[in-house]
DNA sequence: CTTGTTTTATGATTTAAGTCATAAAACGTA
DNA sequence: TACGTTTTATGACTTAAATCATAAAACAAG
């Protein structure tokens, strides 16, 4: 999202995270801008009886975590190394200090704050129609232009597990496996040794 | 959110808007940008079956429909008036210069829809969870910091119907009514001659 | 004041997704 | 290559919310 030299001029560091490592839970006031580098992050809630919600997947050259950052609240979920993940962290008042001094970026903040906004009420609209059909067939037709799936002969590669399916859309597992299977007999997907395609 | 003075004089206009009448559809592109100087406005989306699912409510100085804007792409949900409403409009062009030329507005566009992108977090992680007492329960208490909910000696009063809850959370209104009568039972909320208190 | 509409309310019934149990296939890694 | 873990898979059963029906109270409009 913003370049990476800018970031470093302005004191930007790259920072290692293991797979499955924390990079910042729900409920901790924000402290700096991330940006991967390399990796993948996911942000998710996990409600009292353990049950995750994936708020959205992140990968390379994309920021995730601004939005406590501008409004001085807590981060309403939590930031998880889903691999290996190198990201660049920049501290909050260096962040605001390069805002400022390059309004430019102030555009792209904007842009990339509009598309997340834009997803999410796609979702939630989708989410709440309640069927498991829908569902599933909505997250992976925007999930086409917002995560990296990537074509190849066959169609676009979902490549989510189908627990992932369900911590995004809000179904269990069992129900995003035999709803696949019913899109797979409709003939909307295809499932070739047990990818998804599209 | 930006000063009116500023708006008209970049070509601003004020329109009104009957009840029901509707500012925008669903599927069209973006040509202006909208802020309310009276009123209530609702973004909304019907699925198939005619089922609504209320995206947000806006009142007074705040604005709505930007995300699509920024992004060169069609609304994902309907505006309609919910009372007779004033708004001002300034054409997509205009808002542009006006953005570019005052780069302190651009902050507050950032912060706007980080606050929108946070309570969209924040309900989606909810009604996943599928318990109809804490979506409710987190609709109203994040509504009490959102929309413009008034305190009075029995408490905030929570001016939304059984209906619109249910269009807000994902559930039907007489689960609404259910739930909102067994949280009263439990003494989390109040209800005064059918008004609900929190 | 009357009438039509919206909102709240409640009971009975249905149903679709969740839950539980169990297992095979695939994958990772020691 | 063997072993533990993750992922996909399937069947039986449960349950909570949706649906359906019906109505009273409140409100709005003429």
């Amino acid at each position: 999202m913003i370049a990476i030299d800018l970031l470093e001029k302005y004191g930007a560091l790259k920072k290692s995270f293991d797979k499955n490592e924390i990079i910042f839970e729900e409920g901790n006031l924000p402290t700096h801008y991330y940006q991967i580098i390399s990796g993948e992050i996911k942000m998710s809630n996990y409600n009292d009886d353990g049950r995750e919600f994936i708020q959205g997947i992140f990968y390379k050259e994309q920021s995730f975590g601004e939005p406590p950052l501008f409004l001085n609240q807590t981060y309403p979920a939590n930031a998880i190394a889903v691999d290996d993940s190198e990201i660049l962290l920049l501290p909050k008042q260096n962040f605001m200090k390069l805002l400022e001094e390059n309004p430019a970026i102030s555009l792209k903040i904007i842009e990339n704050l509009a598309q997340r906004l834009y997803y999410k009420s796609i979702m939630a609209a989708e989410m709440s129609t309640q069927e498991p059909e829908h569902r599933i067939l909505k997250l992976i037709g925007t999930g086409i232009a917002y995560f990296n799936f990537k074509k190849d002969e066959n169609g676009y590669l979902i490549n989510f597990t189908r627990q992932q399916i369900g911590d995004l859309t809000g179904l269990r597992v069992e129900t995003v496996i035999r709803t696949i299977k019913m899109l797979e007999k409709k003939g909307v997907l295809k499932i070739i040794n047990r990818k998804v395609y599209r």
